[in-house]
RNA sequence: GACUCUGUAGCUCAACUGGAUAGAGCACCUCACUACGGAUGAGGAGGUUGAGGGUUCGAAUCCUUCCAGGGUCGCCA
C-alpha cells in the first residue's frame, strides 16, 4: 500500500529556482540602478496577487531607504533594469510600491516539460541531509489506541516523510511502555478473573482484551474501597490497602525481582497487546523500523544518572534522592532518581535518548511526537542531555501537538469518551462503502478490489482531516464533518486525482503519447496551475523546517481545486489544437504525479478508481 | 499564583513568517453545463482578526496592558 523506496536521488534539483534567479538578476540590477551593493537574499520575491499582471513581485519598500528615492520611483528603475537584463522577466508594471514581474511564457513551458517532470521532482536527493529518529505512537500497553494516537502516528509517519524528501536518513521508532504498576493491574485482573481466556478463546483482538482487564481491575478496585469504607475503614486506608491493589504492588515487586512465572505473564499478555497494535498499525499504514522498550532502557537510565552524579552534573540531597538544579536556565529543580533508589519517568527517558544516540552514532538529532502537555518534560530533557555532553541535544526536537476534542467536550480517557481507533477507522471505511455503493462507483471491481478502496477512501478522509491543521492547535474532531465527502477533505482530492489519471488513461488508449517537445505556452488561465506545481519543493521545505504536515496538505487541497476549477472549463482531449492539448494533458499528468507526492508524504494511498 | 500555548466569517480551518482589498470549505441564497468520471464548477451574502495602546511606508503576524480558554507546575507515566 506504501511505496518506501519513493525518492531516489535527483541531480535536477540542482537547477537555480526562478526566485533566487530573480533574486541575482535583482541584486545586479540594483547595483547598476543605485550603485549600492546588496545581497541577493535582501530583494523579498513574493507571487504576485491574482489581480494584478505578472507573475513575480518584488517588493520595494526596503529599496528606497538605500535608494534615497520613492518606492515607485525605485520600483520604476528597477523594472526597466530587469527586463533589459538577460533573464526570464519580460515585462513590468508598479502599483504602489510593488514591482510586479512578468515571466516570458517559454520560461514556464520549459519548465512544465523538462523541470517538473519524473516522479522525484521536488524531492532531494537521498542521503543528503543528516540521520534523523523520529518516534511516534509510544502506547501504553494497558490500553487500545484511541483517537489521540491516530493524530500522534499520523502526525510522526508524516514527518518522517517529508524528512525523507528533504533528503534525510529516517529511522522511525517507538518507546512502549511496557513496564510499571499499570501493565501489573491488568495481570492481576486476568489472573483473577480471566479463567485463561486469550485472543484465540475469547476471538478478541489481543489489546482489546488487555484492555478489558485493565478495567475490570478498576472496577473491582472502586468494589473493594467502597466496601471498606463502608466496614468504617479511613478513605487512604480503604484505598491503599485495598487487597487487589496490594497484589498488583506485589506482582511489581516480584516483576524487578525477575520472578519467572511473573515474567511469563507478563511477556505473553504484552505478547497480545503488541499484536493487537500490529494491527491496528497495519491498517492506519504507518510502520516503524525499530522498537525501543521502557523494560530496556531505564537501568540504563539509572546507571548514567549515577555517572552524572559523579560528574558533578547533578546533586544527590539527604533522604538519598538525585536532582538537577536547572534554576540557572530559568527552570526548576527536577528530580531524577526516586529516594528509594527507582528511576522515574525522566530517568528512563535519558536511558533511551543515550541508547539511540549509541545505536546510530550517526544520529544527528532526535523528533519526539509527543502531546503538548508535555513540553516542560522535553525541555527538561534536552537540557539534561546537553548537561551529559550530547551536542546532538541542542538539535532535538519536541513534535507538540495539541489535543483533538469532541464537540460534546474534552476527549480524555478518564471520562470515557475516548474514540477507538480501530473502531473509528471501521466507521469510516464503512462510510466511504456505503457511499460508492449508492453511487454505484464501483461495478466491475472484486470484493477485495472494493475493500481497498473502500479503506483508502476512508482512511484518507480521516488522515487528511487530522493533518490539515496546524499541529501546534488543539482541533475539533466532528466525526459529522470527518464523513463529508465534500469540501476540503481527503475524498475531494482522491476524487480529483482519479478523474486525473482516467484521462491520461484515456489519451494512453487513443494512442496519444505524453508530449515531451512544443507545447503551447500556458496562459493566464493555466497559470494558477503552473504556479502551484512549482511551489511543490518550497512546501517540502518550509515542512521539513517546521516539522509541519498541515503546510503539505493544504497546498494539496489548493492544487486540486485549481486543477478541478481548469478541467471543468478546459477540455483536455477535446481542445481545439494539437498543441493545446498536449499542453493541457502534460498539466494534467503534472498535477497527478505532484499529487501523489504531496499525499504520499501525508502517508495517504491514492487509488485508481473510486 | 508562576510559566506557556491559543483566540481570525454562524461552524471547521488558511494566510508564503512584516506586504497589496484577510482567504477556503461547511451551512444559506443564485446560477451554469449531455458531464473527457456530477463524489462538479461559477457567483452572492457573511470580518473593527478577543479589546485597548505602541513600533513603521505597511501589523492577524512584532512589543505592551487587559479579557477569555487550553496546558504544565508529582519521589505519576
Amino acid at each position: 500500500m506504501h511505496d518506501r523506496r519513493s525518492f531516489p536521488s535527483n541531480p535536477r534539483l540542482l537547477t537555480m529556482r526562478l526566485d533566487n534567479q530573480l533574486q541575482s538578476i535583482a541584486s545586479a540590477a540594483f547595483r547598476q540602478v543605485c550603485g549600492t551593493e546588496l545581497p541577493p537574499e535582501q530583494f523579498s520575491i513574493q507571487k504576485t496577487r491574482k489581480e494584478f499582471a505578472g507573475a513575480r513581485t518584488l517588493v520595494c519598500f526596503p529599496l528606497a531607504r538605500h535608494s534615497k528615492a520613492a518606492p515607485d520611483a525605485t520600483a520604476e528603475a528597477m523594472g526597466k533594469a530587469m527586463v533589459a537584463a538577460e533573464g526570464p522577466v519580460t515585462g513590468y508594471n508598479v502599483v504602489k510600491g510593488f514591482l510586479n514581474l512578468e515571466i516570458a511564457a517559454d520560461h514556464w513551458s520549459h519548465w512544465l516539460l523538462h523541470e517538473s517532470a519524473g516522479p522525484n521532482y521536488g524531492a532531494a536527493p537521498r542521503g543528503s541531509a543528516p540521520h534523523v529518529m523520529v518516534e511516534y505512537s509510544s502506547p501504553n500497553t494497558n490500553k487500545p489506541l484511541h483517537l489521540g494516537h491516530l493524530r500522534n502516528n499520523f502526525l510522526g509517519h508524516s514527518v518522517s516523510r517529508i524528512l525523507e524528501a528533504k533528503g534525510h536518513t529516517v529511522t522511525k521508532v517507538q518507546i512502549v511502555n511496557d513496564r510499571g504498576i499499570h501493565i501489573c493491574k491488568s495481570m492481576v485482573a486476568w489472573r483473577r478473573f480471566g479463567n485463561g481466556e486469550t485472543p484465540e478463546s475469547s476471538g478478541m483482538k489481543g489489546d482489546k482484551l488487555v484492555g478489558k482487564y485493565y478495567v475490570a481491575f478498576d472496577r473491582a478496585f472502586k468494589a473493594e474501597v467502597s466496601e471498606r469504607l463502608a466496614a468504617g475503614l479511613p478513605k487512604e486506608e480503604a484505598e491503599q490497602d485495598a487487597p487487589i491493589l496490594v497484589e498488583a504492588r506485589e506482582t511489581l515487586r516480584l516483576w524487578e525481582q525477575g520472578d519467572p512465572d511473573t515474567v511469563g505473564l507478563w511477556k505473553t499478555m504484552n505478547g497480545w497487546v503488541y499484536a493487537g497494535f500490529d494491527a491496528t498499525y497495519a491498517t492506519m499504514g504507518v510502520e516503524f523500523d525499530k522498537l525501543y522498550f521502557e523494560s530496556d532502557t531505564y537501568l540504563i537510565g539509572k546507571d548514567r544518572v549515577l555517572e552524572g552524579l559523579e560528574n558533578g552534573v547533578f546533586e544527590r540531597t539527604e533522604d538519598g534522592a538525585v536532582w538537577i538544579d536547572l534554576t540557572g536556565d530559568g527552570l526548576d529543580r527536577k528530580l531524577l532518581l526516586r529516594s528509594d533508589g527507582t528511576a522515574v519517568y525522566m530517568t528512563q527517558d535519558i536511558g533511551t535518548a543515550l541508547l539511540r544516540f549509541q545505536d546510530y552514532p550517526d544520529l544527528d538529532r532526535q523528533v519526539y511526537t509527543v502531546g503538548n502537555e508535555q513540553e516542560y518534560h522535553f525541555k527538561v530533557l534536552f537540557l539534561v542531555l546537553e548537561k551529559l555532553g550530547f551536542p546532538q541535544a541542542q538539535r532535538c526536537h519536541h513534535l507538540s501537538y495539541g489535543m483533538v476534542e469532541l464537540p460534546e467536550g474534552k476527549m480524555k480517557s478518564r471520562e470515557g469518551t475516548v474514540v477507538d481507533a480501530d473502531d473509528l477507522m471501521e466507521a469510516m471505511f464503512g462510510i466511504a462503502r456505503d457511499i460508492a455503493l449508492e453511487a454505484g462507483k464501483l461495478e466491475g471491481l472484486g470484493p477485495d478490489e472494493q475493500r481497498e478502496v473502500f479503506e483508502r477512501v476512508g482512511l484518507s478522509a480521516l488522515k487528511y482531516f487530522l493533518l490539515k491543521v496546524d499541529p501546534k492547535k488543539n482541533m475539533m474532531f466532528d466525526p459529522k464533518a470527518s464523513i463529508d465527502f465534500y469540501g476540503n477533505t481527503g475524498p475531494f482530492i482522491l476524487f480529483n486525482y482519479v478523474r486525473g489519471r482516467s484521462v491520461l488513461r484515456k489519451a494512453t488508449a487513443e494512442g496519444i503519447p505524453l508530449p515531451s517537445t512544443a507545447i503551447a505556452a500556458p496562459g493566464a488561465d493555466e497559470m494558477e496551475l503552473v504556479g502551484l506545481l512549482h511551489d511543490l519543493p518550497d512546501v517540502i521545505g518550509e515542512a521539513a523546517e517546521a516539522y509541519n504536515p498541515s503546510l503539505v496538505a493544504n497546498w494539496c487541497y489548493d492544487l486540486t481545486k485549481a486543477y478541478s476549477s481548469y478541467y471543468q472549463e478546459h477540455p483536455i482531449l477535446g481542445a481545439d489544437d494539437p498543441k493545446t492539448r498536449d499542453l493541457r494533458l502534460v498539466l494534467t499528468e503534472r498535477f497527478t504525479r505532484c499529487l501523489y507526492t504531496g499525499m504520499q508524504l501525508l502517508g495517504i494511498a491514492l487509488p485508481e478508481r473510486m
